[in-house]
DNA sequence: GTAGGGTTAG
């Protein structure tokens, strides 16, 4: 058996060779027992092993403890996560005058940025000047990841701000627009080029830093640059800067450089990397490509509960909300707890599935598992609810909710607006903007869609001027679309026609079909003709609709020729319109019905039972509109 | 001692 002596100098000569944690253990059993002065070297060892409470015992028996024994714990706390802790024990180590040197600083800024401590990370930055490391390649890499983080999020988080805490100049920023967003991450990131421009050395970490900063700030040509500047520095990229790379190219949806990396990445060994392979299939299934990118995800030999989770969002994202639920059967089967993250994935399929048995099932599994107090699961819980018609459970969860966030409160407001309760739907947005979330495009939707359906003119008019003027949104085409439903169904079509011709050329597009649609509902013949002159620019299914809308109109009003004439236009131009289709849950069976197809298994019964139900409306008084027939 | 993957509302 060697003796300890023989195990302390070859701990001495090299103490990285020891790597497990019952190794280290048998070692500190032996020196703290026979020679106490080794604390200090053990503690390093379970310092760079991340055993916390092994490293905790040690530094604890120090009465006082050395430059290394400082920096083993600061780092230690930094690298399990526990960031006030690692900077707790920085300020007592400098309270007690000892002198910081390369090795410490690297774990403090990390802790400062997870920390989001901006002011206290600018005042280690100013203690680093000052003792002199600040061209310490692992230390400006870690300033240069604090300040891009750091001045990020202080950039995308003006707007959380407590009232209290708020300047007037920052109230005036409430008025900022997402493109002026984009201009403030642009020049926060000008600020960390900076930083990069004056580092004396840089490595392949100080490009990678550099490159997710811009990658994260949504500025894919600076990001793509920096893959030439690193050519020109001699530096290859790695795997962290290939993975870094891929969210921003499946932003982009640029499947063409995706392909490249995808290549490159093949080339140098990195198709097993689960980093890069989770962020191909992720950039794939962005591009539409889902089935590439689920032979990425089957290939991966060992599948972790990220990338299960990035395949079920990507299926359901991509609207394949049945193959999302068996993937998500498969990942219990697979021995993989679910997360919250995966749990919010899946609840968005069974939403658009409005099957409300499934839901119940899910929301049971979410509250057995005591998820129900994640602020995603909730929202999208929500967002179920109202879908799938209950939205009186809809409203319970949210008012159970701790807090709100700005996607809970849209989907409540979005969930009174399918339900026709309006004046919730504005209430609730009144409340959000009392609580200083500030409403984003989606949200205005929300409201604009409320108001449209309620046929609230006057309040959803001001919505939408409140939208661009006040918080200067630049509009998409549902809330122009949205804008021509609330004055096309109140009637006002000459405003719609007016509105929708105070738009640019290129943004009127699919427009004129809902005030088409107003047309034929108002009878207005002569409108709906002028807009016939507009149809050229329609693609395929807009041209669809609208020939059918413009016949259904002619009809209307007794002009038979004309929609004959239409008709036969269309019968030309097209294959035809989609029929429509209908499908309803009973049980746990989905009975779908296309319009004319006669396949259902009961489909004499369903008719029987649908002459029955009209035999009732008639004796009621209904009339069948037959004008259109 | 520094850097990387997954989530909710349209």
């Amino acid at each position: 058996m060697e003796s300890v002596q023989t195990i302390i100098k070859t701990l001495l000569k090299n103490p990285t060779q020891i790597k497990s944690k019952s190794q280290a253990k048998q070692i500190h059993a032996h020196i703290v027992k026979s020679f106490p002065i080794f604390t200090t070297t053990l503690l390093s060892i379970y310092s760079k092993l991340n055993l916390l409470p092994e490293s905790l015992l040690l530094f604890n028996t120090l009465p006082s403890p050395p430059i290394l024994a400082w920096k083993s714990i600061i780092k230690c706390y930094s690298s399990t996560a526990c960031f006030s802790e690692s900077l707790n024990c920085f300020v007592k180590m400098r309270a007690l005058g000892i002198y910081p040197d390369h090795n410490v600083f690297p774990s403090v800024l990390k802790s400062c940025t997870h920390l989001m401590y901006f002011k206290f990370g600018e005042s280690v930055h100013a203690c680093i000047i000052r003792v002199g490391l600040e061209f310490d390649i692992f230390t400006g890499n870690a300033l240069l990841s604090m300040y891009s983080k750091l001045q990020r999020s202080s950039a995308l988080q003006v707007f959380d701000e407590s009232p209290e805490r708020m300047t007037s100049d920052q109230n005036e920023s409430i008025l900022v627009s997402n493109n002026n967003n984009n201009k403030q991450l642009d020049l926060q990131m000008q600020s960390v080029r900076k930083v990069f421009e004056t580092m004396e050395d840089r490595d392949v970490v100080s490009y990678n830093t550099l490159i997710l900063g811009y990658a994260q700030s949504n500025m894919y040509n600076e990001a793509m640059l920096m893959i030439k500047d690193m050519g020109n520095a001699n530096l290859k990229p790695d795997a962290f800067t290939l993975s870094n790379l891929l969210p921003i190219v499946a932003k982009h949806m640029d499947v063409w450089k995706g392909k490249e990396i995808h290549g490159y990445g093949v080339r140098h060994g990195f198709d097993q990397n689960e980093f890069i392979t989770t962020g191909l299939s992720d950039m794939y299934a962005n591009c539409n490509m889902v089935q590439d990118s689920y032979h990425l995800f089957s290939s991966l030999p060992k599948k972790d509960i990220v990338s299960w989770c990035s395949i079920i969002s990507k299926h359901v994202q991509n609207g394949l909300f049945d193959e999302g639920l068996n993937l998500f059967r498969q990942m219990l089967t697979s021995n993989i707890k679910p997360v919250p993250i995966s749990i919010s994935s899946i609840t968005p399929a069974c939403a658009h599935l409005t099957t409300l048995p499934l839901g119940q099932q899910l929301h049971g599994y979410i509250i057995r598992n005591h998820f129900d107090k994640n602020i995603f699961i909730s929202s999208s819980l929500v967002h179920m609810y109202a879908k799938c018609g209950n939205i009186k459970l809809a409203k319970k969860i949210f008012y159970q909710m701790n807090h709100h966030d700005l996607v809970s409160w849209t989907s409540m407001i979005m969930g009174c607006a399918l339900h026709g309760h309006v004046h919730d739907s504005i209430t609730l947005f009144e409340q959000m903007e009392t609580e200083l979330i500030r409403p984003n495009s989606v949200a205005f939707l929300a409201v604009l869609t409320a108001c449209s359906h309620g046929g609230m003119v006057n309040e959803g008019l001001k919505f939408y001027e409140k939208m661009v003027k006040d918080y200067k949104l630049i509009p998409e085409f549902e809330h122009y679309a949205c804008v021509v439903d609330l004055l096309g169904r109140a009637g006002e079509l000459e405003a719609a026609f007016g509105f929708i011709k105070s738009l640019r050329e290129n943004k009127r597009g699919g427009l004129w079909l809902p005030l088409l649609a107003a047309c034929r509902v108002h009878k207005n013949v002569e409108l709906g003709e002028k807009i016939e002159g507009y149809l050229w620019n329609f693609d395929d299914d807009e041209e669809k609709g609208a020939y059918v809308l413009l016949s259904n109109m002619y009809f209307d009003v007794g002009r038979y020729e004309d929609a004959g004439k239409v008709r036969g236009m269309m019968g030309k131009k097209m294959n035809g319109k989609e029929p429509g289709c209908s499908w309803i849950g009973i049980g746990n069976k989905v009975h779908a019905f296309i319009s004319g197809d006669g396949f259902h298994s009961d489909y004499d019964g369903v008719i029987e039972a649908l002459d029955i139900l009209l035999q009732h409306m008639e004796k009621e008084g209904y009339v069948a509109d037959k004008t259109c027939i």
